[in-house]
DNA sequence: TATATAGCCTATTGTTTTGGTCAACAACAC
DNA sequence: GTGTTGTTGACCAAAACAATAGGCTATATA
């Protein structure tokens, strides 16, 4: 139950793209609009990120169809859809594979036997849980800083920011 | 965001011992009782656990003072607690650690920056959903086969059962 | 008090994943 | 062209994970 490095590191960048563009879109006073992409140096330097790793995770980004790229001079990586329409659970899935498995097997492919047997419904109802969350925000919610209410809900009922 | 064999294998010990309980607990009418507990290689026979891994995994179910064990002939493991009181996030914490982390740090000590800064909400939010599940389970929901209310809806409302 | 039974516990092994680097190569803007 | 930037696959070290080995210790019971 660890979120890898991969996977914040690629929250980050998409972020920092996400950003970009929102910045360029704000600049349609003049005409030309200010560039929307970034290169990976500027986005390793914005999240402090190291550079070579960074352009793996950007790689399997663009591979997913979540992020676009232009070779040469003048290019970089810019989104290749609205941010509302990319949601956290893409960029994870897009970088780590499956939200959640178990032992590497899908839940509903586990063949658990005696008492254990209701555990697979367990690792359902986790992983709709997980969905709930990761499938709830997108990256405009994160670039705007207005989490949909389901977080807040989240985050101030429970003893949620208790360690472990 | 991976549940470990060590994870699994740990909830399935358990569980088979919350059976055990249960069994004994049924045959309480002579006076004897039959025995709540049972030898390493029986789990693993049961479960279909490797013997020399899952000891080691009792030992930390143990050491965590969820499972007791008596050595000697006719000794073996037992619950430490009525199956009420053990969740499955008690489980999976003795055996893996913190519920959910981050790049191995808690999710309120990372500092992010720029477009990323809504991130540690997510986190918290994200591993007060995965509570909301694990330790809302508890071995005796496991060992009857009914599970709470809240997994049900989880596994029925959505498209839950799709795969990723 | 033997003795078989069973857990204790440290060490070790092999494989996979993770985090990260390098460098030759391909495309593109100017 | 020429320099900039991404592409791609190979590479590496360290850590984590899964599993095994085996001598040691406790103890029930015959």
């Amino acid at each position: 139950m660890q979120v890898s490095a991969r996977a914040d590191y690629a929250l980050r960048a998409m972020s920092e793209l996400a950003a970009a563009r929102t910045r360029s879109e704000a600049a349609s006073d003049g005409g030309g609009g200010r560039k929307d992409s970034m290169t990976g140096v500027e986005i390793s330097e914005a999240q402090q990120i190291p550079r070579k790793f960074l352009q793996n995770i950007l790689f399997d980004l663009n591979r997913a169809g979540l992020a676009k790229t232009q070779r040469g001079a003048g290019g970089g990586y810019r989104l290749a859809r609205d941010p509302e329409e990319i949601t956290l659970a893409d960029i994870i899935r897009a970088v780590d594979g499956p939200l959640a498995n178990v032992r590497g097997e899908w839940p509903e492919d586990l063949a658990y036997t005696g008492a254990a047997q209701p555990l697979s419904e367990v690792w359902i109802a986790l992983r709709a849980s997980l969905r709930s969350v990761l499938e709830g925000v997108t990256l405009h919610d994160l670039a705007s800083g207005e989490l949909p209410p389901r977080i807040g809900q989240l985050t101030s009922d429970d003893a949620a920011w208790e360690h472990s």
